[in-house]
DNA sequence: CTGCTGGCTTCGAATGCTGAAGTTAGATGG
DNA sequence: CCATCTAACTTCAGCATTCGAAGCCAGCAG
Protein backbone atom coordinates (compact mmCIF):
# COMPACT_ATOMS: atom_id res chain seq x y z
CA UNK A 1 0.00 0.00 0.00
CA UNK A 2 1.40 3.33 -1.30
CA UNK A 3 0.93 6.71 0.07
CA UNK A 4 -2.01 7.90 -2.45
CA UNK A 5 -3.59 4.60 -2.01
CA UNK A 6 -3.80 5.34 2.35
CA UNK A 7 -6.64 6.96 4.03
CA UNK A 8 -5.55 10.11 5.23
CA UNK A 9 -8.66 9.94 7.50
CA UNK A 10 -6.31 9.16 10.77
CA UNK A 11 -3.72 10.79 9.65
CA UNK A 12 -1.62 12.39 12.81
CA UNK A 13 -0.47 15.57 10.99
CA UNK A 14 -3.92 15.85 9.96
CA UNK A 15 -5.70 15.12 13.19
CA UNK A 16 -2.77 17.65 14.58
CA UNK A 17 -3.79 20.47 11.99
CA UNK A 18 -7.38 20.29 13.19
CA UNK A 19 -7.01 20.94 16.84
CA UNK A 20 -4.09 23.84 15.93
CA UNK A 21 -4.24 24.69 12.39
CA UNK A 22 -7.23 26.86 12.42
CA UNK A 23 -6.07 30.63 11.88
CA UNK A 24 -4.76 32.23 14.59
CA UNK A 25 -5.03 29.27 17.17
CA UNK A 26 -0.92 28.58 16.80
CA UNK A 27 -0.24 32.35 17.45
CA UNK A 28 -2.27 32.12 20.74
CA UNK A 29 -0.14 29.00 21.38
CA UNK A 30 2.84 31.43 20.36
CA UNK A 31 1.76 34.10 22.94
CA UNK A 32 0.72 31.17 25.96
CA UNK A 33 4.66 30.79 25.32
CA UNK A 34 5.92 33.62 25.65
CA UNK A 35 3.78 34.36 29.41
CA UNK A 36 0.54 36.01 27.82
CA UNK A 37 -2.54 34.53 30.04
CA UNK A 38 -5.64 36.78 29.78
CA UNK A 39 -8.32 37.06 26.91
CA UNK A 40 -7.42 41.33 26.63
CA UNK A 41 -4.00 40.30 25.98
CA UNK A 42 -4.30 37.75 23.57
CA UNK A 43 -6.70 39.96 22.05
CA UNK A 44 -4.51 43.35 21.66
CA UNK A 45 -1.25 41.44 20.64
CA UNK A 46 -2.96 38.86 18.75
CA UNK A 47 -4.80 41.09 16.91
CA UNK A 48 -7.66 38.50 16.13
CA UNK A 49 -11.77 39.20 16.87
CA UNK A 50 -13.57 38.79 20.21
CA UNK A 51 -15.63 36.75 19.15
CA UNK A 52 -12.89 34.62 17.03
CA UNK A 53 -10.63 34.84 20.05
CA UNK A 54 -13.26 33.23 22.09
CA UNK A 55 -13.72 30.55 20.63
CA UNK A 56 -10.42 29.54 19.61
CA UNK A 57 -9.76 29.69 23.61
CA UNK A 58 -12.79 27.37 24.15
CA UNK A 59 -11.62 24.79 21.46
CA UNK A 60 -8.20 24.88 22.81
CA UNK A 61 -9.01 24.49 26.23
CA UNK A 62 -11.59 21.41 25.10
CA UNK A 63 -8.36 20.09 23.14
CA UNK A 64 -6.50 19.77 26.89
CA UNK A 65 -4.36 22.54 25.31
CA UNK A 66 -5.31 24.88 27.45
CA UNK A 67 -6.18 25.00 31.07
CA UNK A 68 -7.87 27.54 32.97
CA UNK A 69 -7.26 29.15 36.36
CA UNK A 70 -8.88 31.73 38.35
CA UNK A 71 -6.50 34.61 39.80
CA UNK A 72 -7.13 37.98 41.44
CA UNK A 73 -5.51 41.24 41.00
CA UNK A 74 -5.97 43.26 44.24
CA UNK A 75 -9.02 45.34 44.10
CA UNK A 76 -10.65 43.50 41.07
CA UNK A 77 -12.75 40.99 40.97
CA UNK A 78 -11.83 36.97 40.28
CA UNK A 79 -10.95 36.16 36.72
CA UNK A 80 -10.20 33.49 34.61
CA UNK A 81 -6.61 33.26 33.15
CA UNK A 82 -5.15 30.64 30.09
CA UNK A 83 -2.59 28.85 30.64
CA UNK A 84 -0.29 25.96 28.35
CA UNK A 85 -0.75 22.10 30.00
CA UNK A 86 1.79 19.96 29.46
CA UNK A 87 0.34 18.42 26.39
CA UNK A 88 0.04 22.61 25.31
CA UNK A 89 3.94 22.43 26.03
CA UNK A 90 4.54 19.89 23.77
CA UNK A 91 3.79 21.46 20.82
CA UNK A 92 7.21 23.71 21.59
CA UNK A 93 9.68 21.74 19.10
CA UNK A 94 7.22 21.92 16.73
CA UNK A 95 6.95 25.97 17.85
CA UNK A 96 10.59 26.32 17.34
CA UNK A 97 10.70 24.43 14.12
CA UNK A 98 8.45 26.54 12.51
CA UNK A 99 10.06 29.49 13.84
CA UNK A 100 13.43 28.67 13.07
CA UNK A 101 12.36 28.00 9.29
CA UNK A 102 11.03 31.82 9.58
CA UNK A 103 13.88 33.02 11.14
CA UNK A 104 16.07 31.83 7.83
CA UNK A 105 13.30 32.56 5.08
CA UNK A 106 11.35 35.41 6.21
CA UNK A 107 13.08 37.57 8.57
CA UNK A 108 14.00 40.88 8.33
CA UNK A 109 17.49 41.77 7.40
CA UNK A 110 18.40 42.49 10.83
CA UNK A 111 16.88 39.00 12.42
CA UNK A 112 14.13 38.20 14.12
CA UNK A 113 12.03 40.13 16.87
CA UNK A 114 12.57 37.18 19.31
CA UNK A 115 15.65 34.79 19.99
CA UNK A 116 15.22 32.23 22.06
CA UNK A 117 18.49 30.55 23.80
CA UNK A 118 19.75 27.82 25.84
CA UNK A 119 19.83 29.70 29.61
CA UNK A 120 23.03 27.72 30.03
CA UNK A 121 25.66 28.53 27.53
CA UNK A 122 23.12 31.41 25.68
CA UNK A 123 23.64 29.48 22.32
CA UNK A 124 20.41 29.75 19.84
CA UNK A 125 17.98 27.04 19.71
CA UNK A 126 17.77 24.73 16.79
CA UNK A 127 15.23 21.55 15.90
CA UNK A 128 16.64 18.47 14.88
CA UNK A 129 16.09 15.22 14.34
CA UNK A 130 17.24 12.59 15.55
CA UNK A 131 16.49 8.75 15.42
CA UNK A 132 15.51 6.81 19.02
CA UNK A 133 19.83 5.73 19.15
CA UNK A 134 20.40 9.52 18.81
CA UNK A 135 21.80 9.29 15.44
CA UNK A 136 21.46 12.38 13.67
CA UNK A 137 21.03 15.67 12.70
CA UNK A 138 19.10 13.65 9.72
CA UNK A 139 17.98 14.70 6.93
CA UNK A 140 14.67 13.61 4.77
CA UNK A 141 17.11 11.42 3.12
CA UNK A 142 18.49 9.86 5.52
CA UNK A 143 14.32 8.42 6.86
CA UNK A 144 12.15 6.10 5.20
CA UNK A 145 8.63 6.10 5.49
CA UNK A 146 6.70 2.94 5.63
CA UNK A 147 2.80 2.28 6.40
CA UNK A 148 2.04 2.21 10.45
CA UNK A 149 -0.03 -0.29 12.33
CA UNK A 150 -3.43 2.27 10.89
CA UNK A 151 -2.51 2.34 7.68
CA UNK A 152 -5.86 1.50 5.68
CA UNK A 153 -6.81 1.84 2.41
CA UNK A 154 -8.48 4.52 0.79
CA UNK A 155 -12.39 4.23 0.42
CA UNK B 1 11.08 45.52 26.22
CA UNK B 2 8.56 43.01 27.00
CA UNK B 3 6.58 40.56 24.89
CA UNK B 4 3.50 42.10 25.28
CA UNK B 5 4.98 45.33 24.25
CA UNK B 6 6.52 44.42 20.84
CA UNK B 7 4.99 44.16 17.80
CA UNK B 8 4.28 40.87 15.97
CA UNK B 9 4.18 42.37 12.50
CA UNK B 10 7.56 41.12 11.74
CA UNK B 11 7.23 37.69 13.98
CA UNK B 12 8.64 35.19 11.80
CA UNK B 13 6.52 32.87 13.60
CA UNK B 14 3.42 34.60 11.99
CA UNK B 15 4.96 35.00 9.11
CA UNK B 16 5.74 31.28 8.66
CA UNK B 17 2.17 30.65 9.08
CA UNK B 18 0.97 33.51 6.64
CA UNK B 19 2.78 31.22 3.89
CA UNK B 20 2.34 27.58 5.24
CA UNK B 21 -0.62 28.70 7.73
CA UNK B 22 -3.78 28.42 5.47
CA UNK B 23 -6.22 25.61 5.67
CA UNK B 24 -5.04 22.95 3.15
CA UNK B 25 -1.50 24.30 2.63
CA UNK B 26 0.37 21.46 5.23
CA UNK B 27 -1.52 18.87 4.21
CA UNK B 28 -0.05 19.85 0.52
CA UNK B 29 3.27 19.72 1.89
CA UNK B 30 2.62 16.72 3.54
CA UNK B 31 1.85 14.65 1.09
CA UNK B 32 4.38 16.61 -1.38
CA UNK B 33 7.04 15.03 1.30
CA UNK B 34 5.32 11.62 0.59
CA UNK B 35 6.02 11.97 -2.94
CA UNK B 36 2.77 13.30 -4.67
CA UNK B 37 3.55 15.82 -7.44
CA UNK B 38 0.14 16.08 -9.42
CA UNK B 39 -2.63 18.31 -9.70
CA UNK B 40 -4.70 15.19 -9.41
CA UNK B 41 -3.83 13.01 -6.89
CA UNK B 42 -3.48 16.09 -4.45
CA UNK B 43 -7.04 16.69 -5.93
CA UNK B 44 -8.18 12.78 -4.53
CA UNK B 45 -5.71 12.38 -1.55
CA UNK B 46 -5.78 15.46 0.67
CA UNK B 47 -9.54 15.97 -0.72
CA UNK B 48 -9.89 19.68 -1.25
CA UNK B 49 -11.97 21.70 -3.98
CA UNK B 50 -9.72 22.23 -7.20
CA UNK B 51 -10.20 25.87 -7.48
CA UNK B 52 -8.33 25.86 -3.82
CA UNK B 53 -6.15 23.35 -4.56
CA UNK B 54 -5.19 25.53 -7.65
CA UNK B 55 -4.74 28.36 -5.45
CA UNK B 56 -2.44 26.91 -2.62
CA UNK B 57 -0.69 25.37 -5.33
CA UNK B 58 -0.43 29.07 -7.32
CA UNK B 59 1.01 30.23 -3.32
CA UNK B 60 3.30 27.51 -2.44
CA UNK B 61 5.30 28.01 -5.70
CA UNK B 62 5.40 31.72 -5.28
CA UNK B 63 6.29 31.41 -2.12
CA UNK B 64 9.32 29.12 -3.13
CA UNK B 65 8.15 25.67 -1.19
CA UNK B 66 7.18 24.29 -4.54
CA UNK B 67 8.50 24.12 -8.04
CA UNK B 68 7.07 22.81 -11.33
CA UNK B 69 8.83 20.68 -13.64
CA UNK B 70 7.31 19.47 -17.51
CA UNK B 71 6.95 15.88 -17.14
CA UNK B 72 5.68 13.72 -20.45
CA UNK B 73 4.29 10.07 -19.58
CA UNK B 74 4.33 7.78 -22.68
CA UNK B 75 1.29 8.78 -25.36
CA UNK B 76 0.44 12.00 -23.09
CA UNK B 77 0.84 15.44 -23.70
CA UNK B 78 3.62 17.33 -21.48
CA UNK B 79 2.08 18.31 -18.07
CA UNK B 80 3.46 19.95 -14.99
CA UNK B 81 4.02 18.91 -11.71
CA UNK B 82 5.06 20.24 -8.24
CA UNK B 83 8.06 19.57 -6.36
CA UNK B 84 9.18 20.50 -3.19
CA UNK B 85 12.51 23.08 -3.05
CA UNK B 86 14.97 23.05 -0.92
CA UNK B 87 12.59 25.89 0.93
CA UNK B 88 10.23 23.55 0.93
CA UNK B 89 12.40 20.48 2.32
CA UNK B 90 13.78 22.75 5.14
CA UNK B 91 9.99 22.79 6.66
CA UNK B 92 10.30 18.90 7.20
CA UNK B 93 11.57 19.53 11.03
CA UNK B 94 8.47 21.14 11.39
CA UNK B 95 6.58 18.78 9.68
CA UNK B 96 8.34 16.05 11.76
CA UNK B 97 7.45 18.23 14.95
CA UNK B 98 3.74 17.93 14.52
CA UNK B 99 3.36 14.37 13.19
CA UNK B 100 5.01 13.47 16.47
CA UNK B 101 2.78 15.52 18.98
CA UNK B 102 -0.10 13.67 16.89
CA UNK B 103 1.40 10.50 17.03
CA UNK B 104 1.14 11.19 21.04
CA UNK B 105 -1.64 12.63 21.39
CA UNK B 106 -4.08 11.73 18.54
CA UNK B 107 -3.36 8.52 17.27
CA UNK B 108 -5.35 5.42 17.39
CA UNK B 109 -4.59 2.84 19.91
CA UNK B 110 -2.70 0.93 17.23
CA UNK B 111 -0.61 3.72 16.59
CA UNK B 112 -0.03 6.19 13.68
CA UNK B 113 -0.69 5.41 9.75
CA UNK B 114 2.66 6.30 8.57
CA UNK B 115 6.24 5.29 10.58
CA UNK B 116 9.26 7.58 9.58
CA UNK B 117 12.53 5.30 10.58
CA UNK B 118 16.34 6.54 10.18
CA UNK B 119 16.64 4.27 7.19
CA UNK B 120 20.35 3.01 8.21
CA UNK B 121 19.23 1.62 12.06
CA UNK B 122 15.32 1.60 11.72
CA UNK B 123 14.71 3.24 14.49
CA UNK B 124 11.93 6.10 14.80
CA UNK B 125 12.54 9.82 14.69
CA UNK B 126 12.33 12.06 17.65
CA UNK B 127 12.35 16.43 16.37
CA UNK B 128 14.25 17.52 19.27
CA UNK B 129 15.00 20.70 20.31
CA UNK B 130 19.30 21.48 20.98
CA UNK B 131 21.24 24.37 21.14
CA UNK B 132 23.92 25.65 19.02
CA UNK B 133 26.71 23.28 20.85
CA UNK B 134 24.72 20.49 21.00
CA UNK B 135 23.46 20.76 24.10
CA UNK B 136 19.88 18.84 24.43
CA UNK B 137 17.66 17.97 23.96
CA UNK B 138 16.66 21.01 25.91
CA UNK B 139 12.70 21.51 27.61
CA UNK B 140 11.04 24.91 27.43
CA UNK B 141 12.48 25.59 31.03
CA UNK B 142 15.98 25.66 29.76
CA UNK B 143 15.38 28.52 27.06
CA UNK B 144 15.24 31.72 27.40
CA UNK B 145 13.26 34.13 25.34
CA UNK B 146 14.80 37.98 24.56
CA UNK B 147 13.88 40.40 22.11
CA UNK B 148 15.74 40.12 19.02
CA UNK B 149 17.72 42.31 16.76
CA UNK B 150 14.56 43.70 14.60
CA UNK B 151 12.04 43.97 17.48
CA UNK B 152 9.86 46.98 17.11
CA UNK B 153 7.08 48.52 20.44
CA UNK B 154 3.37 48.11 19.07
CA UNK B 155 2.06 50.41 17.33
C1' DC C 1 -26.15 53.95 42.38
C1' DT C 2 -23.15 55.56 38.56
C1' DG C 3 -19.35 54.70 35.99
C1' DC C 4 -15.49 51.70 34.67
C1' DT C 5 -13.26 47.44 33.17
C1' DG C 6 -12.43 42.64 31.67
C1' DG C 7 -14.55 39.15 29.44
C1' DC C 8 -17.38 37.80 26.65
C1' DT C 9 -21.90 37.59 22.92
C1' DT C 10 -24.47 39.35 19.00
C1' DC C 11 -24.81 41.18 14.43
C1' DG C 12 -24.21 42.66 9.42
C1' DA C 13 -20.82 42.78 5.91
C1' DA C 14 -16.87 40.75 3.75
C1' DT C 15 -14.04 36.91 2.86
C1' DG C 16 -13.22 31.99 2.12
C1' DC C 17 -14.61 27.15 1.14
C1' DT C 18 -17.43 23.58 -1.25
C1' DG C 19 -19.35 20.89 -4.90
C1' DA C 20 -20.62 21.03 -9.51
C1' DA C 21 -20.30 22.54 -14.05
C1' DG C 22 -17.65 24.61 -17.76
C1' DT C 23 -13.09 25.51 -20.39
C1' DT C 24 -8.72 24.41 -22.66
C1' DA C 25 -4.81 22.01 -24.84
C1' DG C 26 -3.06 18.25 -26.64
C1' DA C 27 -3.23 13.15 -27.37
C1' DT C 28 -5.97 9.26 -29.73
C1' DG C 29 -9.35 6.77 -32.54
C1' DG C 30 -12.18 6.45 -36.69
C1' DC D 1 -9.79 16.09 -39.91
C1' DC D 2 -13.40 15.63 -36.74
C1' DA D 3 -15.07 13.76 -32.35
C1' DT D 4 -13.62 12.09 -27.99
C1' DC D 5 -10.89 11.77 -23.86
C1' DT D 6 -8.17 13.50 -20.00
C1' DA D 7 -5.45 16.49 -16.76
C1' DA D 8 -5.50 20.76 -15.22
C1' DC D 9 -7.60 24.34 -14.42
C1' DT D 10 -11.62 28.42 -14.00
C1' DT D 11 -16.24 29.95 -12.93
C1' DC D 12 -20.20 30.02 -10.18
C1' DA D 13 -23.83 29.69 -6.50
C1' DG D 14 -24.55 28.59 -1.84
C1' DC D 15 -22.87 27.97 2.69
C1' DA D 16 -19.51 28.73 6.55
C1' DT D 17 -16.11 31.51 8.74
C1' DT D 18 -14.09 35.82 10.02
C1' DC D 19 -14.13 40.79 10.65
C1' DG D 20 -15.13 45.13 13.00
C1' DA D 21 -18.26 47.30 15.76
C1' DA D 22 -21.59 47.40 19.14
C1' DG D 23 -23.85 45.64 23.16
C1' DC D 24 -24.17 42.98 27.59
C1' DC D 25 -22.87 41.64 32.30
C1' DA D 26 -20.58 41.19 36.83
C1' DG D 27 -18.25 43.24 40.36
C1' DC D 28 -15.53 46.94 42.23
C1' DA D 29 -14.43 52.20 43.00
C1' DG D 30 -16.08 56.39 44.16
Amino acid sequence: MNWLETSTENCTVQRTLELVGEKWSLLLIRDAMNGVRRFDDFRRHVGLSEAVLADRLRKLVAAGILETAAYREPGSRTRREYRLTRKGWDLWPAMIALKQWGDRYTADPEGPPLEVRHSDCGEPLRAVIVCAEDHGPLTPRQARTHPGPSARPRS
